[in-house]
RNA sequence: CGGGCUGUGGCUCAGCUUGGUAGAGCGCCUGGUUCGGGACCAGGAGGCCGUGGGUUCAAAUCCCACCAGCCCGACCA
């Protein structure tokens, strides 16, 4: 961007050439957030954080609409709260932000120093399963008070050590669902619905196809029976988790004593479950559609879905074609994009040039909207998809837009999906032998990897010594058990038999 | 947390080897010319050179420590 020479693209450099920057590039020219002063934490700037609320707004109506209620629980865990299951602390101990103080003091060289010491020390949360369970021990004593299913929109603290924007930053948002059930049937069934739901949200309003399944047991969440995940394949042909959904059986009903009498009579553990979804979004969703121009959005989720550019090449007609952009504003905005009013803005800025319509490209909108004197004159507009060349726009008629905007948008919404799925479908191998899966994992160039890999369908004998091997020797880890049928085989490392094939792919 | 690289106006960077207290392009402001397009011309604002210490008459430049960022590794949504 600081090259003074022309670019033939709105992003430097481009996603073949080296992606993880381009990446960055585009989280930055989209104004989506941006690092902030506190290590490994963002500024999520308001596209960004419209982009969220979309999906918020989606995600809780269809919690919702499964029973699911929103409440709150403290962002600090005591310590011995936290510890109550073995497993989950190992996991998360080592991105744990621990509160060990109250109040700030003066010292003798005049600096703030943290004063009194507490006397047990609060995790701020990675994850909530142990303060909640904690409420939900106090709430169930029959098999009457469940299912409880409850959700929470809330930020989260892991430590992590190499922070990237949106993928990996130290504190993210997310929400997370905690549900207690009377049998492990009912405990799996939610854990499954929740996947489902996420596959639909996913699909429908974010554009992206997925692998659906159980991790392994080495990827599973800490302290979990069962994860089920969402995998989704990004330009670079990595994986990334795009939800995930735990089958927690007793495991922690037992830590925080969620017991209850059944309908025999008897004292039972609860069976839980928990599944999140994250700001981690925002990211695939660039990754996923974004071009060498920026960011691209499905309609579905734009906190914009329409801009209009009023053209004012002359002072004289500037007042008329301001007049006949807000005009048709008012006009698109009485029209409807699925179960919700199109959002379609007037950009009015006193900005000369294209660097308006640039700014747009750079943001994704789905669709910019050029009104100048001389369309006034025909009662025409000039229309750009952003899933079109930037170049491209067509005139049509002022009246013909309006009319044809939904059937737009949901085309446009539509390609995307369409698109992505194609990537998902041309870089999914189904892989036989050993050698074959080494040779697609790995770059001819060793020194600047190209883009390689994808996701990669073989026969594995069940073993965690495969996967730590493969790990070791690749960087290739299990994504994704699929469910459904599938023909048993031969592990292609071992030759063991194997029950299906799983995917394995490089992943974020 | 280990290894490598980097830290100079809002952004990207030059200057550092051979110490003498700052430059460019972009962006920003003003005026003008343009105008279906990230334009052009002229003028202007803006920097305790990451922080702290040291060496020196003198440090962006040399030395030490710390902090932050990027890339690679281990970990993860």
């Amino acid at each position: 961007m600081s090259n003074p020479a022309p670019q033939k693209t709105a992003i430097s450099p481009r996603r073949e050439e080296d992606f993880p920057e381009w990446y960055q590039q585009v989280v930055r020219a989209a104004e989506l957030a941006e690092p902030s002063d506190v290590r490994g934490c963002m500024v999520i700037r308001p596209w960004g954080y419209g982009i969220w609320e979309n999906m918020q707004r989606r995600l809780d109506a269809m919690f919702r609409a499964t029973g699911h209620r929103n409440a709150y629980f403290p962002l600090f865990i005591p310590l011995s709260y936290f510890a109550k299951e073995a497993e989950h602390v190992e996991g998360f101990a080592k991105e744990c932000a621990v509160v060990t103080h109250t109040r700030l003091e003066v010292d003798a060289e005049g600096k703030m120093k943290p004063a009194s010491a507490l006397t047990e020390p609060l995790v701020v949360r990675p994850t909530s399963e142990t303060i909640i369970g904690a409420s939900y021990a106090k709430w169930v004593q029959s098999y009457r008070d469940l299912p409880i299913l409850i959700n929470q929109w809330a930020n989260v603290v892991r430590w992590e050590m190499r922070p990237r924007l949106f993928l990996r930053t130290t504190e993210f948002l997310w929400q997370e669902g905690h549900t207690v059930h009377e049998t492990e049937a009912e405990a799996r069934a939610e854990t499954k619905l929740i996947l489902d739901l996420y596959e639909r949200f996913v699909r429908d309003h974010l554009a992206i196809p997925v692998f659906t399944g159980a991790k392994s047991e080495s990827e599973k969440f800490p302290g979990a029976v069962q994860t089920l995940t969402l995998e989704a394949i990004v330009q670079d042909r990595k994986a990334i988790q795009a939800g995930t959904s735990h089958f927690l059986g007793q495991n922690f009903s037992r830590a925080s004593g969620i017991q209850f009498q059944n309908r025999e009579g008897k004292q039972e553990f609860g069976w839980t479950t928990s599944w999140g979804m994250t700001t981690r979004l925002v990211g695939t969703l660039a990754m996923m559609h974004g071009d060498d121009d920026g960011l691209v959005l499905p309609p579905r989720i734009a906190p914009t879905q329409i801009v209009i550019l009023p053209i004012t090449p002359k002072e004289e007609t500037r007042a008329r074609v301001l007049e006949a952009c807000d005009a048709f504003q008012l006009q698109l905005r009485g029209k409807q994009f699925g179960d919700s009013p199109i959002e379609v803005e007037v950009d009015r800025r006193d900005l000369g040039g294209g660097v308006k319509n640039w700014e747009w490209i750079k943001k994704g909108v789905p669709v910019r909207v050029e009104i100048g004197p001389r369309d006034l004159e025909t009662d025409s507009v000039a229309v750009s998809r952003r899933d079109h060349p930037v170049k491209s726009k067509e005139s049509m008629s002022l009246q013909e837009f309006a009319a044809a905007v939904p059937e737009m948008l949901m085309s446009i919404q539509q390609n995307l999906y369409d698109r992505a799925k194609k990537f998902q479908e041309e870089n999914t191998r189904v892989i036989e032998s050993k050698k074959e899966f080494y040779d697609f994992f790995t770059a001819k160039n060793a020194d600047k990897p190209e883009i390689h890999g994808g996701f990669a369908l073989a026969h594995w004998n069940g073993s965690r010594e495969v996967e730590e091997q493969i790990k070791s020797d690749l960087k290739v880890t299990i994504r994704v058990i699929p469910f459904g049928e599938s023909e048993p085989g031969r592990c292609i490392f071992t030759r063991e038999p194997s029950a299906r094939r799983v995917v394995w792919a490089k992943s974020y």
